[in-house]
DNA sequence: GAAAAAAGTTAACAACGTTAATACCCCAAG
DNA sequence: CTTGGGGTATTAACGTTGTTAACTTTTTTC
């Protein structure tokens, strides 16, 4: 009868939230596994149940952002007007948003090659290239997805450390004029 | 009146190119301070005469390697036809000739804010617009410059993990075809 | 309630970044 | 010659990290 009982939550989503939560706070550096483990409240070694190591610790965090930005993609796309330019806000919008992650995912070694990730980056691809394809000739569909993924990665990458040159306006108008100049009108 | 001396070279020139050593063999991942100096063959503590830190030391291996991307950019451009295109193919095979180090230039944290590979990375970014600027209208040069910047980074980042749909026919193709889409004829 | 699976623990190791205190080496000034 | 000072390198030590091994504890399942 007694009301409730606390959703035991797995401790594997735990220790992901945790490690999301420094590298927001603390960048890469302060991401060691141990300073996880501790903000969990576990010991040093508990994470070894649900990582192999270190490194499958990382690329599940990526991970589980990469697919944040999947879902942040298909929302702008919901937009009645726009909805390229608005999945171009939306990208940048979510590096800026979440730098030291964005830096993780798309990282210094890619984090090996890992499944999952590699299969969560396909879907987000697969959003903006789906788009695309309905927003241009056939027979551009594959170059113009692929330009207009690179142009949002470069422009994500600069503008997280504040490298845009600020004379052009703020973040999201700029993405939406580049976005717009791999696949205009139509 | 004896013939030779060997030239001492600096000791700090001989940890950078130690560390790029170990960056091109082992990756980021084995490039730490103690494996430099050991390569040296000096003591772990001993590069701490010349870097304040192990950061330190990695942003200068980073603007050594920026310095030799300006350069191979600005040797391609001297080429007489399709100067920016070759610039294009120079920038992806600098980045898959030398991926570790190519990684570490615009990695994780971007290496804090250091002067001096903010000015490399600058004295590039230059050598490039000046370039685009030569090929371009006057009122689009600098959204041009940036997007063919973006353009160069993003299929760089690609490439260096195979990641480039091969259907397109070989990397240095591509570039081309892709920088002549943001700044065509003329 | 016993057996099996999942989760967490302590102890220990090698490697790393970094500091402090100290030695060496070369060369110019007295 | 000696004196000393800069630049360079050394050893010793500390705290932190990733990881393994040998366990114990908790939770789930039948």
């Amino acid at each position: 009868m007694s009301g409730f009982q606390f959703e035991r939550r797995p401790p594997r989503i735990a220790l992901l939230e945790a490690g999301r939560q420094i590298l927001a706070e603390e960048g890469l550096a302060g991401l060691s596994l141990r300073a996880v483990t501790r903000r969990v409240g576990v010991s040093a070694t508990a994470a070894y149940r649900h990582f192999a190591d270190r490194e499958h610790l990382l690329a599940a965090i990526a991970t589980s952002g990469v697919w944040d930005l999947t879902t942040a993609l298909e929302s702008a796309d919901r937009m009645a007007v726009a909805p390229l330019a608005a999945q171009g806000e939306a990208y940048i919008r979510f590096a800026t948003t979440n730098p030291a992650l964005y830096r993780l995912i798309f990282g210094p070694e890619r984090l090996g090659h890992y499944p999952e990730l590699e299969n969560a980056l396909a879907a987000a691809y697969g959003v903006l290239a789906t788009r695309v394809a309905k927003t241009v000739s056939a027979g551009e569909a594959a170059d113009k997805s692929l330009a207009c993924w690179c142009l949002l990665h470069g422009l994500a990458d600069l503008a997280i450390d504040g490298r845009l040159p600020a004379d052009s306006g703020a973040t999201d108008i700029l993405a939406a004029r580049l976005t717009m100049a791999v696949a205009p009108e139509r």
